[in-house]
DNA sequence: TAGATTGTTAATCGATTAACAATC
DNA sequence: TAGATTGTTAATCGATTAACAATC
């Protein structure tokens, strides 16, 4: 990683993760070297696949060995970024916001995340506190977000109200939204965006369903 | 839609449903008529993907003119299978299967997904009501299924046991899978699994984040 | 009709897989 | 050492973009 990282291709990023989530399996089972051979059974992807995707980082593994787990998990981690802090605040702390903010699988100490405050127009929210983090009023976000110098906001908001709020926390230092409205984000280069468009992800489901069942139909 | 979609690949899927968001707007908007030129303009892409992308499934437009929005908007729906009665369960009531009952974005009537029930193993869930939508037994859940002929369940419950309740709801009948728990799921073939590993799409938001800071460290 | 824009074929680009020499 | 397995180059495959004849 560090500043030699060019041009790493997005389907490789988005299979970093899954590594890391065997790998930390694998840890867990007290197994401490794994070739590419026996990864990509468990994976089931190829094993050349693993291979090309490691070395675009650095050569991780040992020839007639294969990679050291532990190491691996490491190294990988530090490649996603988890050993930085990673504070993040939620952004509409309705029933979704609520949820992430309740969310064991990233906000614990292992992988690094935490999240630190939920904000909110509601009277009724502002004060609250979910799982021991309060939610605030949004018109004290941007001192918040200057003072604590977060760089990661989750957006759980009405899709009408996303755009104007993200370009304006962009302004406040914002570097990566995780945008769970239904609407795309446009924003300086110097900002990420992620989406995570859950209606969409239910339409491609009901797509595969129905095309198989037709599939099925015709015996194919 | 039909039985002759064939080897449609994945990549042309996963974009419908932004086509699907996109017309939805216009529509909105009254806009009657939209060529792919325009489109790609709005939606970033180009006008030759949007070409090709449509017609794996039919030629929707007409020289000269472009496409009817009404029209493209219904047949993609169709395509999607969005104009067929898509009842789901949710399994596992915790925070997040409690916030995706309440989703508005895709819980209403106008796309045709319908949460018509939960199911827990935790007594103090078991019967309230969330949403309008009741808490059951787990242990109510397999005739629940067959009695409504529930296709479609969205996983919410622990990591350890998705595996497991996955493997017991196909052989009850569920077709596809919103699954939730941050596991590989292996079914039968005739079996969909579309999956949001929100804590893998965080590490990816990570990695951009830092990544994009070490490049500018370097005036890249 | 003339202009616009599709549907579709061909060209390019990128990602995946296969193969194998290097080497632990 | 001999066997195993990596790192990496070359081959294949698939997806995207460009181009243009067809046609509304």
């Amino acid at each position: 990683m560090s500043s030699m990282d060019k041009n790493i291709s997005p389907a490789v990023i988005k299979r970093l993760p899954r590594y890391y989530r065997y790998l930390g399996a694998l840890k867990a089972k007290n197994i401490t070297r794994i070739s590419s051979k026996e990864l990509s059974e468990r994976m089931k992807v190829t094993a050349s696949q693993i291979r090309q995707d490691l070395n675009n980082f650095g050569g991780f593994g040992q020839q007639g060995y294969g990679y050291n787990v532990e190491n691996l998990y490491v190294e990988i981690g530090k490649i996603l970024g988890l050993d930085k802090s990673n504070q993040m605040i939620i952004v509409g702390a309705g029933n979704l916001g609520q949820a992430l903010a309740n969310y064991q699988d990233f906000n614990n100490n292992s992988i690094g995340f935490q999240v630190i405050a939920l904000f909110d127009v509601n009277p009724k929210l502002i004060g609250i506190t979910v799982h021991g983090v309060e939610v605030h009023d949004i018109d004290d976000m941007e001192e918040f977000i200057k003072n604590h110098e977060i760089k990661i906001a989750a957006l759980t908001l009405p899709q009408d109200q996303a755009p104007k709020i993200a370009k304006e926390l962009a302004s406040w230092g914002i570097k990566g939204f995780w945008n769970f409205a239904p609407v795309d984000l446009t924003l300086p280069d110097s900002v990420t965006v992620e989406n995570v468009h859950l209606a969409e992800s239910l339409m491609t489901l009901t797509y595969n369903i129905h095309s198989r069942e037709d599939n099925e139909d015709t015996g194919e």
